[in-house]
RNA sequence: GCCCUCAUCGUCUAGAGGUUAGGACAUGGGACUUUCAAUCCCAGAACAGGAGUUCAAUUCUCCUUGAGGGUACCA
């Protein structure tokens, strides 16, 4: 054994689809395991596969990665670009043995049901030129391989279960496992992090390390993340990707601390943190092997406490794209924050404070509170807020309750009422608040169209 | 078929031989209240099954069952 190398460590997805929550996580354990050890992340894109490569994913997933605010310390490293690397690689293993070339047609290999049958293993015959050839793995026949995976312990698979896989493809692409094999040993990868698909691979990968005299990386599988109900979690189900959740209206911040603890905890009670805490409290040790379920509820009490924690300077921010009063904007933000979701929700939740609505747009809670008293009781109500002279919300409540005393009425058949008058909506923060934004005038304004 | 992995409330988890099996989301109830949230309080809710090992198993071992993955010139 070497001493201790350095850690460093690596996300290198497919450019074949969208950033899939799983992925995400992947990325994000890679990227706090690096962070808590002071080591390096670096992405790579393993875009070996040209029938499935599509640029538009590959662009998609970077944004995707920034957006969740995982930035990497070296990269993006291109495989496509390093195919001379590989053959030689792939060469290498044949000079020494391990490997051989084959000139199976594809028509031959479909042909045969268990497998491939190892029919060039003993051919030892180069390509003629232009000769269309794979080079195979020579794996062993006997004997089993063992790895460690940091979270399950030692696994062991017997070599005859190991087919000869191919090593460089017909195309000269090398395939994943050459190809990442490679680049962890050339890129000085000193934990392999990835998901639990690969764990079949694994013993596959190592014989690889072996046959080519290099000291094998540590691995860790991570567990599938599954839909609510089992199974695969898909956008047929309802969101899967880092980009849906994005639409959605969800913090970076809320789907990286959330995808945290699909599979790992800090060890004690918290749940709400920040990039910093989960760092500083991130171990492998921690993550367990267990699949999990994507439970979307819990991720959107999670938006909402990351929203509460936000400094008012953001959500002012915001407002201030969308509306020109930005003097409203403090208090607005202030009344919201508490009851915001999500930050799809603002603008419409905010609209009533810059813009008088037409009409009321809610028709559930209008004929829940609306009486033909009504109209009476918010003239009334206007009547005596006009004779406030300091417009704050102790004197609203005033002019409110001395309207229900008069008429013998709860609040509530007084507020609810003037509140869809003036906002439009039967929900919203406190009445005062809302009334004392929008100002003594508007308000009556608003009250004043009722008839 | 063969090989591999996994298994605590509905969900995410704590637990690492002796615990009233703890927390969170969700659910139900309550407080607050002009509404909806937020917040606070309370309640119900779990060790998949069977053998072992042990004075003692949720915890260790094996089997069964269930779930997932691999068995590609895809990753």
């Amino acid at each position: 054994m070497s001493e201790a190398k350095p850690i460093k460590v690596r996300f290198a997805p497919s450019p074949t689809g969208y950033l899939h929550v799983g992925g995400a996580r992947t990325a994000i354990y890679n990227y706090l395991f690096a962070k808590a050890t002071g080591g390096t992340f670096y992405l790579r894109i393993e875009d070996t596969d040209r029938k499935r490569y599509n640029e538009q994913a590959l662009n998609d997933l970077l944004r995707d990665l920034k957006w969740l605010g995982l930035d990497w310390d070296e990269g993006p490293f291109f495989q496509s670009s390093r195919l001379e690397i590989y053959g030689k690689a792939a060469e290498q293993l044949v000079e020494s043995g391990h490997a051989y070339y084959c000139f199976c047609t594809e028509e031959r290999l479909q042909t045969l049901e268990h497998g491939y049958d190892r029919h060039c293993r003993d051919l030892n015959r180069r390509p003629a030129a232009d000769e269309k050839f794979v080079i195979r793995f020579k794996s062993p026949v006997d004997g089993a391989t063992k790895f460690n995976d940091l979270i399950r312990g030692e696994i062991e698979t017997p070599n005859k279960d190991l087919d000869d896989l191919v090593l460089l493809k017909r195309d000269k692409f090398p395939t994943y496992h050459l190809a990442s094999v490679v680049d962890d040993h050339y890129m000085q990868t000193s934990h392999v992090l990835r998901g639990d698909e690969w764990i079949s691979s694994t013993p596959k990968h190592i014989l690889l390390y072996n046959a080519f005299g290099w000291e094998a990386p540590f691995f860790c599988h991570l567990p599938v993340i599954l839909a609510p109900g089992g199974g695969k979690l898909s956008k047929r189900k309802g969101a899967a990707s880092v980009g849906d959740f994005r639409d959605l209206g969800y913090l970076p911040h809320a789907l990286v601390n959330f995808l945290s603890l699909l599979g790992w905890s800090p060890g004690d009670d918290r749940e709400v943190m920040s990039l910093e805490e989960m760092i500083k409290a991130f171990s492998l040790e921690r993550i367990h092997p267990k699949a999990v379920a994507f439970d979307e509820k819990k991720l959107e009490w999670m938006n909402g406490m990351h929203i509460r924690l936000l400094p008012d300077s953001f959500l002012i921010d915001e407002l201030k794209k969308i509306y020109s009063d930005e003097n409203k904007c403090a208090k607005v933000a202030e009344l919201l924050k508490p009851r915001l979701k999500f930050m799809t929700e603002l603008s419409a939740m905010s609209k009533y404070f810059f813009e008088r609505p037409e009409k009321c747009e809610d028709e559930k809670a209008y004929a829940k509170y609306w009486t033909e008293q009504s109209p009476k009781h918010i003239k009334m109500v206007a009547d005596e807020l006009e004779k406030i002279e300091e417009f704050s919300t102790a004197n609203i409540e005033a002019a409110f309750m001395k309207v229900c005393e008069e008429n013998e009425i709860k609040l509530g058949a007084l507020a609810q009422p003037a509140r869809l008058a003036i906002c439009g909506v039967g929900a919203g923060p406190g009445l005062w608040e809302i009334l004392e934004c929008l100002g003594k005038d508007e308000c009556i304004l608003r009250l004043r169209r009722v008839n």
